[in-house]
DNA sequence: TATGAATGAGAGTTCATTCAT
DNA sequence: GATGAATGAACTCTCATTCAT
């Protein structure tokens, strides 16, 4: 809510800096109150920016939460990108993947996931939002096969689907747990803990187990 | 503070009947337009029915969504507890289990998956909905465990989680495949098919397959 | 800019007095301000009556500007049949028409010249007011030009024009020597008076004086 | 109190032949749309001129219309101080003013009508404005009452009516007959003719036949 | 019990204008 | 001299809600 704090150093040129940092306002209040209920004035008072500023920056409401989409979607896509090359093990690569993939719904600060449901929910309705989120599904898919693929090829996991059919398994299990656990469900809280923040290590290493199982895999601690 | 003294004729049953398809003409409307998009002269234009009829019978646009979804719980909930009686071949109830939460999202003329996901993300931000989804998960879970749990008695399953938890990961597999099948993703199409229009057959079979690794679980065909 | 006194007889069953009285208001505001410059505010002081109960009755802001002019012609045609029974003799017809047309431009109170100003402005882009405003015209000539017929059958007028002509160039007259007067020509003033506000009689007098040229009819004072 | 030292300066050749240029672009935009509905982005998009420019060139919106107005009614003298030394004959001059007049409702590229329409609407309600519509009549006046008086100096006319008074009558007829063929009024085509483009050529000869009987000018054919 | 009339709150959008280059 | 960036004001419209019947 409160107003970012503006970098001193060097104001870059023209409109830009600030229309990312508004964007990611933006996101912010779609995460926080859904789409629909995403006012020009919730992102005023998120930016700390004039509701005719937002106007002239994107030209109407519906294009400003599009463009915070876009914005979203690209950053997702890069982070993605750049996890791919950092873990050679195949396991650990995995690993990594299904924690990003559940974290996002787990922190308080966090609302990856429900920008990604908010996401979702708009593509059900509009073509062109739809495209963008099936792409996001493929960018995950993609990663995970590539692990799992590397993992039989390496003879560390032995799986009766295809690597392809094993990765939309795997994101599935990774969304469809996220969802209770946005909403807080107590039993994926792990066992002593009975917080009511949702706490993403006990789904993950749920999820991990499972598809280790799944994959063939045995380590002796999968989750760890 | 005296709550007002209620009228102690019971309702009349026509008003009643009246107001079960009012609701389910709301519960159409919030499936197809979303929950925020949902307004009182849209119902009123699905039902039928004035819109003041609306408010006299609700109170107001949040009561009659809440009632909406009550409505779409109460039913829900009889339907699985008589399915769960139905077959009695533990894989067999969790296949039934499989293709009717898969199905879900499948359909054109059956928005439950839709209702579903209006629930998750109000649940997420509304305190009252969110115990009436999470108790929704609960039966979902109840009947996909006592499902393994028999099949693991009886000796056709052998799984390394625990009913409970391969129930969890069982339903985040069909509500996670769900989402993308009603997005009609094509990589969730049957190989030879390629229609536009959701076919929950693929997926299904998919979920089974991972189910039957899951479970241990090796017929000659475990989707057939 | 006073809300209309209520008439305590009898009140209408629902919403149409109202109606009437708010459409008349919305008339004496466009003939004020212009078609462009009348805004729901404007109206809703005029008429004493609340922004969305006008839009309630009217819809939108163009439709009620719409429904202002119908009503308008509609009581200016039914003015001018009452007054195309009233006066036996042709050139006494020709007189009052051309005294009530003229007219409509000069009063303090009577805004009809200016509101016809906004019709015919109107019409030059819309085609539909555009068709109601020359049903308007074809009003006005056929009085015209039925006195006229009436005074040559009669022997007292000798036109070197067809009645339909005459009535052409009586109107365009009456039209063409409204708008300076609506002005505030000072040239249009009789001779001895220079009062800024505008008076009808020395342009009614001139044009009369021309038509009975026109006519050939020599009575020994023709606006009289 | 000091007014800020002006620039000694001429304005320099090329801004002021650019301004004349978006004067002109603005006239267009004033009659195409109407005063009302004349907005910097139309000028700027019909002069290819930024907004920004145009409020540097001229102040504010009303001041740029204004000084369309101003503009197009100095040109519109210039062009009547010319025609007025054009021709000798007293009935041809009347007959070209009578032309001038009426043609300016009946061209599609010609809007002189549609500015002139808007110059008067607005001189109702604004006093500068007013002053300079009336000023237009007096030079219309001017050079039908000079043309008149010369007809009945050398004999050719014989009016019932003084010069002035006549000439009051014909600007009368040509504004009032131009409004109906600018509205594309069918009873103002000519017989055979059918076109919905107005066309002054059938009107223009009424009002001469008209004028003609008025000034007791008897030629064989007085439109001709 | 049920419904039409009326109205206030809130939202998006347009547009002229101010400011800083 | 000329122009893009930014912003406040004003307006229309939608919609839930209240009231009276």
């Amino acid at each position: 809510m409160s107003a970012p704090v503006p970098s001193l150093r060097r104001r870059p040129r023209r409109a830009g800096r600030n229309r990312v940092d508004v964007l990611a306002a933006a996101a912010r209040v779609i995460a926080q109150r859904g789409v629909d209920q995403t006012r020009f004035a919730d992102v005023s008072a998120e930016a700390g920016v004039p509701i005719s500023t937002l106007q002239y920056y994107f030209g109407s409401r519906e294009d400003m939460i599009i463009a915070a989409f876009d914005q979203s979607w690209r950053s997702e896509r890069e982070d993605l990108a750049r996890a791919s090359e950092a873990a050679a093990d195949p396991w650990e690569r995995i690993r990594g993947l299904v924690a990003a993939g559940i974290g996002a719904f787990g922190g308080d600060d966090d609302h990856r996931g429900q920008l990604w449901l908010e996401g979702v929910r708009l593509g059900i309705r509009d073509p062109e939002t739809r495209s963008e989120v099936l792409g996001d599904y493929e960018s995950w898919r993609r990663l995970l096969a590539d692990a799992i693929r590397d993992g039989v090829a390496a003879g560390a996991f032995t799986s009766a689907l295809s690597p392809e059919e094993a990765a939309v398994v795997a994101l599935s299990m990774i969304d469809g747990i996220g969802l209770p656990l946005a909403l807080g469900d107590p039993r994926l809280a792990a066992p002593p803990s009975d917080a009511s923040a949702p706490d993403a290590s006990a789904p993950t290493a749920l999820v991990l187990r499972a598809l280790a199982v799944l994959l063939g895999y045995a380590p002796a601690d999968p989750a760890g």
